[in-house]
DNA sequence: CCCTTATTTCAATAACTTTGGAAATATCGC
DNA sequence: GCGATATTTCCAAAGTTATTGAAATAAGGG
């Protein structure tokens, strides 16, 4: 690690007050991260690997898409052990635009 | 016009059937396009140049952005004289995605 | 400390999207 | 047909996004 910089590496997340529905529709318009919403939808988080596989795609493309959903304020990322443990920003995401999550994973 | 091919002119729209989440999500995850829909969601028609002057960019920027929106299915657009009139697809959209335009032109 | 495991960042490249002026096309009314 | 009006198509430039291997970083456990 580069000299001096020794605080616990925080993940920046934007306030749910800053989301932009422009934004979040062009995010989810991406085969990838709308099986990922899908997937997560049951509320249920999943560790970064775990998606990738599911997706088929090397762990840098998910790490990639993830940060894409995580910026939009779609995701949440979560540091655990070794791990970053992804869930849906479901509660956020309803106040702000509501019904939009449920017509998206809805079947 | 190129010799022979005399036959009215017929804009194509993809059937109710083939309308693809993730292709109309990406189609409306852009400013002026998502701003194009609000503006239809009244339901009262517009007409190109309409949309090209409130959007404050020339006709063919208006066009091909009103092409992305024909192509991935969520507007309309209809000969009438020498314009042609774009409306919102609500009721397939309502039917296919129910929830979905709501929740973007809430507010 | 060092090793292992999980993930991110970097860098290069390829593919796609947006923009807008100019030319082409379409339709109408005469 | 002709001229006027509305719109689309063409084209090239500029900008953005996606992909992935390799290197870097982070955390945990011996």
């Amino acid at each position: 690690m580069a000299d001096g910089a020794e605080l616990r590496e925080r993940i920046p997340h934007p306030p749910a007050e800053a989301l932009d529905l422009a934004t979040i529709l062009r995010t989810l318009g991406d085969p990838l991260r709308l099986e990922i919403v899908r997937v997560l939808a049951d509320g249920r988080p999943r560790i970064c690997g775990e998606l990738a596989e599911l997706l088929g795609v090397p762990t840098s493309t998910g790490s990639y898409h993830l940060r894409l959903l995580r910026e939009a304020g779609i995701t949440r990322t979560r540091v655990r052990g070794t791990s970053r443990e992804i869930s849906l920003r479901r509660d956020d995401l309803d106040a702000r635009f509501p019904g939009l999550l449920d017509a998206l994973t809805r079947s």
